[in-house]
DNA sequence: ACCTGAACACCGTTCAAGT
DNA sequence: ACCTGAACACCGTTCAAGT
């Protein structure tokens, strides 16, 4: 109260790094990756690109610190977690729909390895595959396998949604086209792919994701370190 | 023999794909992604920047090719293949040591979704599957998982050789800095990272990355498909 | 048919100068 | 402490003009 004067004017709307990482992720939603630029985003702040600067470090932080904000967002929302399977599926299925939602997400991910948003996601995970049993010393290479699956389907995710926009077309239209171009591949040297091609026509990303995280589980649950498969 | 004459020293060595695709593995292999750059590589060819364009149509062609040129001599490769699993580990080796070796694959793969490239993989991957009984209604999925697990994998060996390389360390030592970082994490929030900091350290990737493709194996077996484990 | 190289329309980043 | 905005050192791509 005493300090109300004498603060002049002092505007307390000083740019903040939230603000930046909230207008990053509007631009990234609606320009993808290439729609991030501090021209755009000096703009939409309505300041200078070097004011950026005096928050950020670079544009890779940058991008690093908005496809954290949704990771922290996605991996703490509840989550059925009635078995440490149950949890552990809807934890990847968490991630494959924020990718689907912000497909840049998926190769910013694979961009900052090690960083904070992938261990959010390496940590939820692991406690689980605690709770299933594994045995510690196959730990690491369990959740690392999990997880290099998970970046690996929002990477191929991310790309289809960058490839099917730079052509103007929505992303089951250009899945159409793979579809096609793989049914017209030479059938003596592709003939598993030509075949497959049909499948890929009528598939469900998110069912396909799925059955990749069942089938690790089968994995993990057949390696015989499994005691109990109920936690709480 | 009678056309020699007639053919004016017309440059016999004339600007051909192949040598753009070999250049830029080259410039790829020694400076990263960040290497291969149009003028770089019309110095190295001795032309414009604008000649280089009578031949391949941007840079993101240019990538995708000089990266199936490396995926292509790696699956045409012979590799064991007493049983369908053991030539699916080799395959997925095969990959993986590929990638080690030019990380920039990692990326570039991810960026060229059912481009030739991942369906030359694919279709390897798919044969062995074949040969493992996987029911036809489950071949897509299963490819597909084997297939996104390699490009997530392969995805991260990338980043972590340019992350890496933009601080000037080697791979190791940048694994080192991760680990400490992780194990310094708040004990309540992150109890499984800190824990599995100690594995990161002295972990082996390929190693890591070979119990991961066996954990998708053994899920695959267990899925009750398989009818006959080995093929010729 | 193939190449040249200047020019265009951008980038991320820096930094003196301001308040 | 925080912002401004011009300037720097690059990019990929195009295109008239050459041979």
């Amino acid at each position: 109260m005493a300090k109300k004067v004498r603060s002049i004017q002092r505007r307390e709307e000083s740019l903040s790094p939230d603000q930046i990482v909230a207008a990053s992720i509007e631009l990234l939603d609606c320009g993808g990756e290439r729609g991030l630029t501090f021209r755009a985003l000096s703009e939409r702040l309505a300041t200078g690109p070097g004011a950026i600067y005096w928050h950020i470090s670079s544009k890779s932080d940058l991008l690093t610190a908005a496809c954290d904000a949704i990771v922290a967002r996605t991996m703490s929302a509840p989550v059925d977690g009635s078995t440490p399977k149950a949890t552990i599926r809807a934890l990847a299925l968490a991630m494959f729909d924020a990718i689907d939602e912000h497909p840049w997400v998926g190769s910013a991910l694979t961009r900052a390895p090690g960083q904070l948003p992938t261990v959010r996601v390496l940590e939820r995970i692991g406690q689980q595959l605690r709770a299933l049993g594994v045995r510690a010393e196959e730990e690491w290479a369990t959740a690392s396998a999990l997880l290099s699956y998970i970046l690996g389907v929002g990477g191929q995710n991310a790309a289809n949604s960058h490839f099917a926009r730079e052509q103007g077309l929505d992303r089951s239209n250009f899945l159409n086209e793979v579809s096609t171009a793989w049914s017209q591949l030479d059938p003596d040297e592709y003939p598993f792919t030509r075949n497959v091609a049909r499948q890929l026509r009528v598939h469900d990303d998110r069912v396909d994701f799925l059955a990749g995280i069942d089938l690790m589980l089968r994995g993990i649950e057949s390696a015989g370190g499994s005691r109990s498969d109920s936690a709480s």
